[in-house]
DNA sequence: GGAGATTTTTGAACACGCTCAAAAACACTC
DNA sequence: GAGTGTTTTTGAGCGTGTTCAAAAATCTCC
């Protein structure tokens, strides 16, 4: 407050309890947000990312351009807003799995073909989200501090994938797998934002068949000869945590 | 010829053998091409990558901006020259691990330091770079057509680290392993590029463990509890493979 | 309700990446 | 060397993301 700051007002920054609580109170500024957003993916989706002008966004929304900027810093912020909505989404989309299939290789499954399901709109124009998304020093990198919050909700869920598994995971490994798993949908991601089939039938191929891979390798773990290795890869992974900071929140 | 086609002079259209073979035949063309990378390296170095204008770039090569432009079609397109470059860099850097070590470990080590050390003047802007990289439709893509001559080189090089070094290798995963190890240290680069260390102490650490884990990884693909999943993962890969257009050179 | 401070809104202006029509340089033929 | 076609070079100009000084709206305290 006495700090010479940053007015834009704080995204996310009270979480209300219950799924979606991306946006705080209704207040007028977070109206204006939203509205902007929504303009925003709304031209994206219609004449993609390059195509659409920030002018555009900002009578779409019925505000200046300068008071777009005054609420997003850039262009690229508005691609923050989208982030928070596709998880929220997906985090909804993936209930039906979630809370009637047990088997492990099949609620990864099912949760990965939920999220080919909810982005299925952005898909034409998802390499201009991860393009931003791959510089270290943009906000929008899922390791940066803005991303947290993204993060932590998209690693809840794969703890979840694994919770609600009929599958025996070995204890050594099980404190890393919720995060091993969201690193594994990242490479997904990768593979379905590079895929150059119109039907996504080769990301869904990748995701069949690594879903099962992954399930055996977990189990492979247990090997009495796999122990050294194991141990190994998990101190590494807690070295590298430590080197990014981690703002858990309280 | 006779389609109206792009007139940009073909960047390693010819490769004469040895090392270095990028730049073709010391044609005025070429030159000013090199000219204009030099120049735009330079003031990359000098002044990142963001505050660098066409403008300036083309003063310091002694060009105009359209003449500039006639020879690269972006201001992106220079991290191509870069990335050509910078490949014939590294192998140069490696030669020396690569013609006396032969623990494989240490070789893998030592390529990845050979890639620190020709990369470290680069390292304040590499995450634009590779910000750019990351998009798939464009040229920068490391799985693009366009970096396809990089990339067989980049290949080439750990398929090297593989043969000269006195480990044994199983049949089965051989002919996987150059890609595989590719990709493995694209990981590295990944890494090395969200390193917020400022001597890379972060990177350094993660290449030499996970260097004998690579290894102790390729061993253990030997044990017969491996083989299913060992036979998957290659069908998957070769699969994978198939879905991408791969100009191999003949 | 009025004075003063603060937040929000505005749109003209700026710098940059990039385009393009036209000029200059070059290559080739007779 | 004149004529003709092609390659290279030029720089003014366009559209875009972004900034900023100033206006308007809102809040705060008496």
């Amino acid at each position: 407050m006495g700090a010479a700051g940053d007015p834009r007002p704080d995204p996310a920054v009270t979480r209300p309890p219950g799924v979606g609580g991306t946006e705080a109170a209704d207040t007028k500024a977070a109206r204006t947000r939203s509205a902007i957003i929504d303009a925003a993916l709304r031209l994206f989706r219609e004449r993609g990312y390059d195509a659409t002008t920030m002018r555009a966004i900002a009578a779409e929304a019925s505000v200046s351009v300068g008071n777009a900027y005054y609420y997003f810093a850039s262009k690229e912020q508005l691609i923050q807003g989208f982030y928070d909505r596709a998880q929220v989404d997906h985090a909804a989309a993936a209930r039906p799995v979630l809370e009637t299939e047990v088997d492990l290789a099949a609620r990864i499954v099912g949760v990965g073909e939920a999220w080919l399901e909810v982005m299925s709109p952005y898909r034409p124009f998802a390499g201009k989200f991860f393009k931003n998304a791959a510089e270290p020093t943009s906000p929008l990198s899922p390791f940066s501090a803005e991303s947290s919050p993204a993060r932590v909700a998209a690693v809840a869920l794969w703890e979840e994938v694994l919770a609600g598994s009929d599958a025996k995971i070995p204890r050594r490994v099980r404190p890393e797998l919720p995060e091993l798993l969201w690193l594994y949908f990242m490479g997904i991601v990768l593979f379905w934002v590079h895929d150059p089939t119109a039907d996504l039938s080769a990301t869904r191929r990748v995701l069949h068949r690594t879903a099962p891979l992954v399930v055996k390798a977990i189990a492979l773990t247990r090997l009495p000869v796999m122990r050294g290795m194991i141990d190994d890869v998990v101190a590494l992974i807690h070295d590298v945590r430590s080197v990014f900071p981690i703002p858990e929140s309280p």
